[in-house]
DNA sequence: TATGGATTGGAATTATTATTTCATATTACC
DNA sequence: GGTAATATGAAATAATAATTCCAATCCATA
């Protein structure tokens, strides 16, 4: 058996790529197999990897007997751990960087910091959403007459940008903004056939939870982006999501509220679209 | 047995979440470390996974049973399911996507491609950032006594929260908002040792070029982010970025705009800290 | 504090899965 | 073209792991 056993994935993937042509040609197959599909040596059982790779599982055997593992189980480790490593990744990354930054390591530590938390947020969301809350915000924002949007301080800017894209959907919505103190009474013109799309994280904006109580009261429903289940917004929201954004130098990520906040809102653009084609094939029908 | 197994990891996660008052002590332990440990539960064996949550082999049983599965190994499929998800590249989820779209898929499609969108100008940018040019800029902006921010349209919410960020960093700082109509007189306050950052990206708001090209001729040095050396803005500016986003459903991402409107803003904070210093130590030199 | 039901621990059992073995086929070399 | 070495297929076997079962324990309720 070899002395040096690759332990890690990219040197197993090396070894195997530099043996390719001289291994045998099931076992070339199955190596091939493996460099394609990883995920299904982690994961499966030594029969079924060979039915996929269409050989014996007993060539299977040979195949990581030759790389020097003792066997198939050794070799599928490997495989395991390449997965576990890659999720841990982002984590670890991020905590590097920000070790990094702290030690004072130049400004460019900081604009990776600054992308490995936007990274980490994203990759977080996209496996965190939940569809029916998804479906029941977007059916509920569809209906609405005015969007009303909610948000101060550093969540603004993701209103902001939600107001700017709903315009441009041509979807009647209003941005409940300080300039002018005249928030008050914007909010008392919405009555319960609106919506509101409100967000906040914490520390939560006293004016934006306040805001979104009385509008709540209001009867107008609510769809909160916010971070927690304890968050204040959860409780007055109809339909509320939870998002949890990495931090980098004491200011958060807002990829991830970004993405669901454009979703949102192509989704409803999207919905008002397909509802408005049926109104006009009614309208149109009654016409004949 | 239950009829609604949960066959996605979050909506099990969900389910655990809300049994977990309601279960009994041992479950809630394996239930409590299943959601700690999801990588355990993927690869161990149900003796493994059981000593290191303290319980026996058979609780688990119980526990994947009580949640509708008819034993471990169908509960481990779960876990397995997300690592292999999580796991897919970004170029193989883009093409899932498309397939997925291809065949009409519902609104989850959108999220993921403004979640893909995003991940891709972010992966972009990280290997595109030119590092002298976030040097200059830094050192650019940390010499302004007023960074005065300015950005139309869709880039008017990463201006925001740059302003919200400059504030929290004490840096004095001018958005040029156009709510007032006061943007001129705003503008021709802007002196040479001041500074700019702008942004935008084609198609160019006539405004936001038109406000950049008579700040420059105030002598006022311009930052700016855009998306092409033949953008408008670059012409006014003493340095500036090149930022390609990738768009969906006709909304281009934000989030390399952000991470890098945000590394600038902190490294400028962190150089005028660091320049504060020694111009102390300087003052209390020259007192001695 | 007694009693019934639920929960738990631990060993026995069953099932699944990896590995070995051996007969057969293929290939390389004389 | 024959022969030895190598490679492969298929089934037997060994190992490992999941599941079940039952006795012991815990806990709520009367």
């Amino acid at each position: 058996m070899d002395e040096r056993v690759p332990r890690d994935f990219e040197t197993l993937r090396t070894t195997i790529l530099e043996r390719r042509h001289s291994l045998p040609k099931r076992i070339a197959q199955i190596a091939a197999y493996a460099l394609d599909n990883p995920d299904d040596i982690a994961f499966g059982t030594a029969a079924s990897i060979a039915a996929s790779a269409g050989v014996q599982p007993s060539t299977l055997i040979r195949f990581a007997q030759q790389l020097g593992f003792d066997g198939f189980t050794s070799l599928q480790l490997v495989f395991r751990e390449r997965l576990r490593e890659r999720n841990s990744s982002y984590d670890e990354r991020l905590a590097a960087l920000r070790a990094k930054a702290e030690e004072g390591a130049g400004h460019r530590a900081i604009f990776d910091g600054f992308v490995a938390a936007a990274s980490t947020s994203l990759n977080d969301i996209s496996g965190r959403l939940n569809e029916d809350h998804f479906e029941d915000a977007i059916a509920l924002l569809a209906e609405a007459e005015t969007i009303y949007v909610l948000a101060k301080r550093r969540s603004y800017s993701v209103a902001s940008y939600i107001a700017y894209a709903l315009g441009k959907l041509k979807i009647r919505n209003q941005l409940i903004e300080s300039a002018a103190g005249l928030n008050a009474e914007m909010i008392s013109f919405a009555s319960p056939r609106d919506a509101v799309i409100a967000i906040s994280f914490s520390p939560y904006a006293p004016a934006a939870i306040e805001e979104a109580r009385v509008i709540s009261e209001q009867g107008v429903p609510i769809v909160a982006i916010t971070d927690s289940s304890f968050s204040p917004l959860a409780q007055f929201a109809k339909v509320w999501f939870e998002v949890a954004e990495a931090d980098f130098a004491g200011f958060r990520s807002l990829s991830a509220t970004m993405a669901l906040a454009m979703a949102l809102t192509v989704a409803v653009g999207e919905k008002r679209r397909d509802a408005g084609r049926k109104t006009q094939d009614l309208d149109s029908f009654s016409l004949v």
